[in-house]
DNA sequence: GGGGCTATCGTACACGTGTGCAATAGGGGT
DNA sequence: ACCCCTATTGCACACGTGTACGATAGCCCC
């Protein structure tokens, strides 16, 4: 008990003494409220965890007291203890794509309520960065980890060994692996907007994808094909283009399936941020949307309902699947030590949204004026 | 030495043996590994640490073994003991919106460069989850903590004392107290932009601001007025408006601008999203962009260039802030227990982009076709 | 050949919290 | 008056890592 109890003023006049060497004073720990209120330090844990082990009034003291010393339980030293650090690590290819961010509101919004803190990654779409960055969550002991547009979804069987943590991935899933995932129903999705289009009595359209290699491509040009089947409209392969989701690749591989002998008088989009670079590159052809072209998306960001014209497209519940996914994670790592092998894959529901990009499709060689 | 050593395999034939238990062998601790090559386990920290202290080869069977067990180390005990967990929290106001993801974008590149992680929180921009959620950070004993969008700048002054956790502000700042920040020149901002409007004959020019209370519309729309006043236009009460940065609330405000009496032949926004609801009101209104009515916006969001007519608008280098304040505060945790009361407060420059959405201002009673 | 220096490694702590267990006191029942 | 049970508290550990310090051995130098 006589160790070094002085110095611990709590008021040192912060407003003056601007020169003062302010000695960081290390924040108060556990062992330092107990001297203050004259009781052990495991007494002062189980009070400021309402304990029913520790007396109520002695209790009601303790707190009053940490609170005066503006305690704060260490969550790092409670980490290492308990084995748990009440943190979910997230992978998003990367953070300024309105799809992640999205998603990433749901999961912050879950996992907040859960009082559960978040690590945010970026994987670049990389998968040697997006390996390193897992395995750097890994180290730091999160709870949980969630993964969004993965490169390497296979690759987390092993991972999932090794590391020993829950993970679930979203808008990537591996049929028939036991991976949990979150994903949209991408193939009914981009079936229903090309059968949209089909309905506008389109013949000649395009879709134009991903070159970047996710799961979520091939099933949304899975989609189209069997829409264009379905009205025994055969394949084009020259009407397959390729973007890497974002509008600036997006503009020249719209510029190249205009440039076409047989030009398509529609295109089918893998996501809105493509339907952006589409328009804008039919545009600066002089064509008009949707009366030249007309342009379906997928996703419906935000700002899909207040572009000009406004934009059609697939309606993805980012937010919802975010949430989805946190929810789900938490069952996972409520589920402790089990080796259950339960195999969740939730599969959402896309839902198509018809607005103003899309039109009757004009007769083909007629020129706008 | 004689624990269990068996039940480590590798590989445990992954695909069958659904039902089997899988104890939860936990992760192997620096004490496995320190057994493992039979020396004690500071040998293996300092071997890991790549010290100077442990002989050469003796490192190089160190590692490789820890390697094959697959270690890797806690991040949470290490943190302990050095009192420094290599990861700051980012307070964000909503991670779905676009200036928070640049933003936030810049500060992940930076802190991942150091081997730093990131703390994603929102505040909802309600003071008291901020306040929260800033004190949860600091329980996590993060190393440091980057707010954007504050509602409660000046309360950070008591809390920095108290938290002894550096704080760097984006995008708000507040004259005169020492708190560090990286924000954007606002009021030269919208004052460039308002001049462009004045310069293309526009007189009746509306603010259409955030009533949020954020410093940062304060500021733009004293430039917008500084513009005025340097052109002697009186400055019309009328013609300041109030939306939230959204578009949905934009709509309603410039709606209401649109029937007056005396309506504006031209908008300034206080960001790129309100000019979304504004153009969309415009235009609701059968009038057109920018015959009709002027339109600029603020942020220069990757959408601006996208939109028919493009947007013209005020650049912030968002990302680039985000790296500044990241930078900034990589400074501040160096700067370790020094209680140095240095004002670091950047502020960057606004550049005017102009585009499609500002033309000529048509003279008034004059409808269009 | 002894002293001192260096290289290398182990011992003993410390970080801040949680928890099983023993210890104590008080109260009720007989 | 004694025993048992309960409420309350402290003691002693553990979690996994880092680091100051001491211990040992080998080497050089005089």
């Amino acid at each position: 008990m006589a160790e070094k109890d002085a110095g611990k003023a709590a008021a040192v006049s912060h407003a003056g003494m601007k020169h003062m060497p302010r000695q960081a004073s290390r924040q108060p720990s556990i062992k330092d409220i107990a001297r203050l209120a004259r009781v052990s330090h495991p007494t002062v844990s189980r009070a400021l965890q309402n304990s029913p082990l520790v007396n109520a009034e002695t209790a009601a003291k303790i707190r009053k007291i940490a609170e005066d010393a503006g305690y704060r339980a260490s969550a790092v030293a409670r980490g290492l203890v308990t084995r748990r650090t009440r943190t979910i690590g997230l992978v998003v290819t990367t953070v300024d794509d309105p799809f992640a961010s999205e998603v990433t509101s749901g999961i912050e919004e879950i996992a907040n309520d859960h009082r559960y803190a978040v690590i945010l990654a970026n994987s670049h779409a990389d998968p040697e960065h997006e390996r390193r960055v897992v395995q750097e969550l890994a180290e730091r002991r999160v709870d949980g980890i969630i993964v969004t547009s993965s490169r390497v979804g296979a690759l987390y069987l092993p991972l999932l060994k090794e590391l020993q943590v829950p993970i679930v991935l979203v808008n990537d899933q591996f049929p028939g692996e036991f991976v949990h995932s979150v994903m949209i129903a991408n193939r009914e999705g981009t079936r229903a907007a090309t059968e949209h289009l089909i309905a506008l009595s389109h013949r000649r359209i395009a879709y134009l994808g991903d070159r970047g290699g996710y799961q979520s491509d091939a099933e949304r040009l899975a989609g189209y094909k069997e829409a264009l089947a379905a009205a025994k409209i055969v394949f084009a392969p020259e009407l397959a283009a390729e973007g890497d989701g974002m509008p600036e690749a997006a503009i020249e591989a719209m510029d190249r399936l205009l440039r076409l002998h047989h030009a398509p008088t529609a295109v089918c989009c893998y996501n809105d941020m493509t339907a952006l670079g589409a328009m804008r590159a039919i545009r600066a052809r002089g064509l008009r949307v949707p009366e030249d072209v007309s342009v379906t998306g997928f996703d419906d960001l935000f700002f899909a309902a207040y572009l000009t014209p406004t934009l059609t497209t697939v309606r993805q519940p980012m937010r919802r699947m975010g949430q989805m996914a946190m929810e789900n994670l938490f069952k996972l790592m409520s589920g402790l030590t089990s080796g259950q092998d339960s195999v969740v894959q939730i599969k959402v529901e896309a839902e198509l949204i018809v607005r103003g990009s899309t039109g009757k499709a004009q007769k083909r060689e007629r020129h706008h004026a």
